[in-house]
DNA sequence: CTGAAAGCGCTTACAG
DNA sequence: CTGAAAGCGCTTACAG
């Protein structure tokens, strides 16, 4: 491995000028950077980051937490961060939160500690409090996507906006009979149990849900609890549908529920969306394929966005660091954590329609 | 922060014990390092990774290269991959490999050398001959996984066999016209044309298709070249059940283009299985929703064991470096690159069964 | 078993 | 604009 001293010595620099040359940082006339850099490429030199991260402070990698990366939105999330890094130097280092409490510890108190990353995105629905604590005491910046409101800077979309427009959509068509299918929230991710009500998206959505139905004026609205996979989908309506007044429409809190609702009904030869209609959300990869209506919240786009905040914080804290200068308050880049909400849209394909007679 | 003299202090020893007796490497009296341990977790101590990387030449950090993380299959590995590396105390730092040429130039020949990983693990279908040669000249462990043959020690599933047993499947329910839809292989993902055949995934199970139809006395087997795509196995098949001889079964090779298959049959009211056996590869999360046949390749598993050798590559890397103790050719440990073939296994569901009449 | 010392390869005040 | 020097926080021969 050829150090920078070698490419200081084929420039005939000191160490330190060849440092400047190629950081950007410092005054370097522009002959002597072309020197040092001429020899940088001649030798194939590239700074060891870690050397470079010990004597800086800087890492130039993001740390990001997410729960099961084999779920399609997080791994889409996660695409959409990684593409935004990647141009600006950053590396991205994956923290997989498992429901093992033991792994979870170690994580927080331990691996995002070793001084490895600069800033921690957080994809998570479920966080302890002793987490979001530990994750407030790394000294970085930390920003959620999609978890729980309080506690962490975060950007959300407005979950209760998103229960509200999937619901008055199936309003609209002359729906009244409707059932929500959503994840009960009792405990949380870790099997914590007894997480504060309104504050995460599930609930959030189920809010949306219940506050349409009621100005509406539609009747008791219906709400089955279940995992958010294919099979909970699936079973929470087969319930539904071998019940004594099966709904018109069933609003599921995702789309690969929605996928489990629509295998329930074509397995009872009910037929969508004549007999029943289904919206999702997410914006799922595959809702072409099923003609399923949904909300795409643009998971894609979220970790773009995630990633664009994350680089944000990290200069407005370099730009703190260098004086007075950028006062907060009017910066065009102070954190945007506190932006509008994400975007969200409503999707109509083939499994919604008015109902029958 | 505190830093490891603070607890050398507390336990008062000096750094270089307290070293010792935190990392468990060298002889160190059990009171000591009982104490240095006590004055470490006391002080909530964790050490610095880049400070210990750069002293010790270990980043206890693995390289991970994926195309389109956003793709089950590819989602699925790198779970595998992360279960089995965070126990290890391992962190997995993501790379992204797009199309886009600098990018990828800037990938193999500055972001994996800057020293931040022990291996590298590579999940993609299609390097040039440079950028195997860069992965090469890294100086590290580098494993392939799912990578063409030659250049780069790799775990691979038998895809010859794979393409054989799917359709020797379709043949023994006693179809005989039966399409292929896979990728035509004239350039890579890169667009990089023109690569050695015979030695890529696609390729070789079109082969395996290819010689099962031999085998059997079938007619000439038929191939359409198509994306890895839902979008991509739509079109194709559009084409085959358009043509003048439909063929009675498809094979594709990925379950999302026979989830494309399974579109355009629907669309032309061709009922699967009566009209259309089709069968997919890889063993999709959702494919028991469609009930699809597959060759099912155990994806998360195969990350698993891809994270398993590159552990014990980096652990023969250091048994070699300890002295001649181990001697390779007998080593349990000694590297899995030339393990026999990843397990792969038919899974037979609803969308395959005798032809008509 | 333990300690003093050098060193990993950069970056960054501090002078000039 | 450039250089000498200290330092980032660990690890590891080398002695003892």
């Amino acid at each position: 491995m050829t150090s920078l001293d070698d490419v200081a010595r084929a420039a005939g620099v000191s160490t330190a000028t060849a440092s400047r040359a190629l950081s950007g940082r410092g005054r370097i006339s522009a002959a002597t950077r072309a020197r040092v850099r001429a020899a940088a490429e001649a030798l194939g030199y590239v700074a060891s980051a870690t050397a470079s991260s010990l004597a800086s402070g800087r890492a130039q990698n993001i740390g990001v937490v997410v729960p099961i990366m084999d779920r399609w939105f997080f791994a889409s999330v996660l695409d959409g961060i990684a593409t935004r890094l990647a141009p600006r130097g950053y590396d991205l280092t994956l923290y997989n939160l498992t429901d093992d409490p033991d792994q979870r510890r170690r994580l927080f108190d331990t691996s995002l500690r070793r001084g490895r990353v600069d800033g921690v995105i957080v994809l998570s629905v479920a966080l302890t409090d002793d987490e979001i604590a530990a994750l407030g005491g790394l000294g970085r910046p930390v920003l959620g996507l999609g978890v729980p409101r309080g506690g962490l800077p975060a950007l959300r979309v407005d979950d209760t906006a998103v229960g509200r427009a999937a619901t008055e959509h199936l309003l609209g068509l002359g729906h009244r009979r409707i059932a929500h299918i959503g994840q009960s929230v009792t405990t949380d991710a870790a099997g914590t149990p007894g997480r504060t009500p309104d504050v995460d998206i599930p609930t959030r959505r189920r809010r949306g849900f219940e506050a349409a139905m009621a100005d509406a004026g539609a009747p008791a609205a219906v709400f089955v609890p279940a995992d958010f996979t294919v099979a909970g989908g699936h079973d929470a309506a087969a319930r539904l549908l071998d019940g004594d007044e099966p709904p018109t429409a069933i609003f599921a809190a995702s789309d690969e529920m929605a996928y489990g609702v629509l295998t329930a009904a074509r397995e009872r030869d009910v037929h969508v969306p004549r007999d029943l209609s289904v919206i999702g959300v997410d914006g799922h990869d595959l809702g072409g394929l099923f003609e399923l209506t949904t909300i795409d919240q643009f998971p894609h786009a979220q970790g773009e966005r995630a990633a664009e905040a994350m680089l944000a914080m990290l200069g407005d804290q370099a730009a703190a660091g260098e004086g007075a200068a950028a006062s907060d308050a009017d910066s065009p880049r102070r954190t945007e954590a506190s932006e509008p909400a994400l975007p969200f849209s409503l999707v109509v394909r083939g499994t919604t329609a008015p109902p029958r007679g």
